[in-house]
DNA sequence: TTGTAGGCGTTATCAT
DNA sequence: ATGATAACGCCTACAA
């Protein structure tokens, strides 16, 4: 062992403590803080006072262990220090606290091999259930954890697994829709920001995007000028906009993008939105909705899609092995009406 | 019970399964899993195989009953979509799986009266530290964790608590700071922007800040339009700036108030910044250093901070009792330098 | 090196 | 209603 040896910490007061001092059975304390047992209200408030003096609290790990439920849901998320991210995290915890389960959250600090570890901590702490929110995790891991008798959720994923179950957003379908609100603003070149990041939320935008410009006729152009983010976006109007044939309507697959696009094109080339440009963006972040930027978006049902899955974990039938959640657009002012 | 009797989960693979496929005893297949314990090459590789093969994972939950170290460490937080509490909880759990803990995140959704409740869970799952990193625990229940071996980390509160370790930002410092950059930068009337959320860290900042002005001569406004957050910034610009007497220099005690602040004063007001108003944020938020606003303000060393608290839970002696953290300026465009 | 036995804190079962 | 007992999955002496 590298370390000096840890000293097994102070140990706190258990069942059998409490059951001394308040003169009864373990089996007493126990049903004291069971629901639906029969205990006499006599020892019910003994057992009470004892647990009060002494500060007792039942043991979930210990619990877990004999109701083969251990009351742990695992997020499995990376860069939740973005707006996105950090919302749905926020989401998740409460919607499944109300439900009364505690939220584990695993962070793969963006290293894709941290998603297999992440995994297995999963199956370390018998979690009744991992939300993945980023990252690929192997099949095979996932497997594993399902013979486990782990639920297993995707978010925004289109592997080809039997198993998971998965929740998405309609990428397709509002990409579709973005294309034809610039069109109907009067746009006619065409171009969509994305990322190099590759995730199937960002691809499928993208293509979708793309895709319904060429029913149009349109060739949209495509962008990639880094990872998911702002600089990104910035950088993205840099190379988009310095040209002679610059587009006059630009959806990028994020908002994080579409704000560094939109300051750029404002500050850099002194572009008016959205007279000479007008811009779309996805997630509906709340900077989105700050007076400077005001972004035409599309919003994710952030809180309902977290009321889904903890509904999930419910009903022990597991619901559906698909849901799909809209976005829909929340018009502002970057898009001419 | 409330519920239809919720059948046990499939149970997953056990340590005697794994030995009896193996043909071992079960101490031989804890052994395997056991770090610096002795096991022949050979029967290591019959466990190992085995456990691939049955998709075996250690229990951690009975591990912990065992050595009385449950590996969980806990987060009680609040608003944390907020760009600041979300790099907090992201620094936080990378941070803390670097030592080999895992992160049980407990969501208070901003009622005080859930600060309990976590605490609470706390307890139940036996976690080896607690982080509160927002509301104000119940000094009693406090004194209880404690009591129970667990060690308890309060980030930016005053109270007078003895057992807890407290990890502090210079909130003192960094406002004095502000008042002395603003007044070098030629402001004479200024003003503090606050909320109404009354934490600690906001009340020492604005308080600090009116006593440094004071000192100066300058009898500082305070306002508080809301809680903190953007739209109170905004709200707060229009109060403050519509009147005769309006401030050229402001200190906002959060980038999330300022970036208000400064939209509402150049698009309502139509100010320019820094030329007719000073602005100065706290936290450096990722949006501060964005093109459109590039704020001046407070970097929080939140990387640091993520990897004391990590670094005080491996040494069992605890380190200090208080530990303080400089907010250091980041010097942008919104002050005159 | 290996296996056996006991115990960690709970709860379910079974008598009483 | 109450108490004794077994079991949950694991680890750690102890003995072999």
């Amino acid at each position: 062992m590298a370390k000096a040896k840890l000293r097994p910490k102070k140990s706190s007061v258990s069942a059998s403590k409490v059951a001394e001092v308040a003169g009864v059975s373990r089996s007493a304390v126990s049903r004291t803080f069971t629901d639906g047992a029969s205990v006499s209200p006599e020892t019910r408030a003994k057992v009470l006072a004892a647990a009060e003096k002494l500060g007792y609290h039942v043991n979930h790990l210990a619990r877990g262990l004999i109701h083969h439920r251990s009351g742990i849901v695992c997020l499995i998320v990376a860069e939740m220090q973005t707006p996105f991210q950090a919302s749905f995290v926020e989401a998740a915890t409460r919607s499944l606290q109300d439900k009364g389960k505690v939220v584990m959250v695993l962070n793969t600090a963006g290293k894709p091999a941290n998603v297999e570890a992440a995994l297995r901590q999963t199956l370390n702490y018998r979690a009744e259930a991992t939300v993945v929110v980023s990252g690929a995790p192997p099949r095979s891991l996932v497997e594993t954890c399902i013979e486990n008798g782990q639920r297993v959720i995707l978010i925004n994923r289109n592997d080809a697994i039997e198993g998971p179950q998965f929740v998405m957003i309609e990428n397709e379908a509002a990409a579709t829709e973005a294309c034809f609100i610039l069109r109907r603003a009067g746009c006619t070149r065409l171009a969509v920001v994305s990322s190099t990041a590759g995730t199937p939320s960002i691809v499928a935008r993208e293509t979708a995007f793309v895709d319904a410009a060429q029913a149009a006729g349109i060739e949209a152009l495509v962008n990639r000028a880094g990872p998911t983010g702002y600089a990104s976006g910035a950088e993205s109007a840099r190379q988009l906009l310095a040209g002679a044939n610059r587009p006059d309507g630009v959806f990028c697959v994020t908002d994080l993008l579409a704000l560094g696009f939109l300051d750029a094109a404002r500050i850099e080339f002194r572009l008016r939105i959205p007279e000479d440009l007008c811009v779309m963006g996805f997630d509906d972040i709340a900077a989105a909705g700050w007076l400077g930027y005001d972004l035409t978006t599309f919003r994710q049902p952030i809180a309902e899609i977290a009321d889904h899955i903890a509904g999930m974990l419910e009903d022990e039938d597991g619901g559906p092995a698909q849901m799909h959640f809209p976005a829909r657009v929340v018009w502002r002012r970057t898009v001419r009406p």
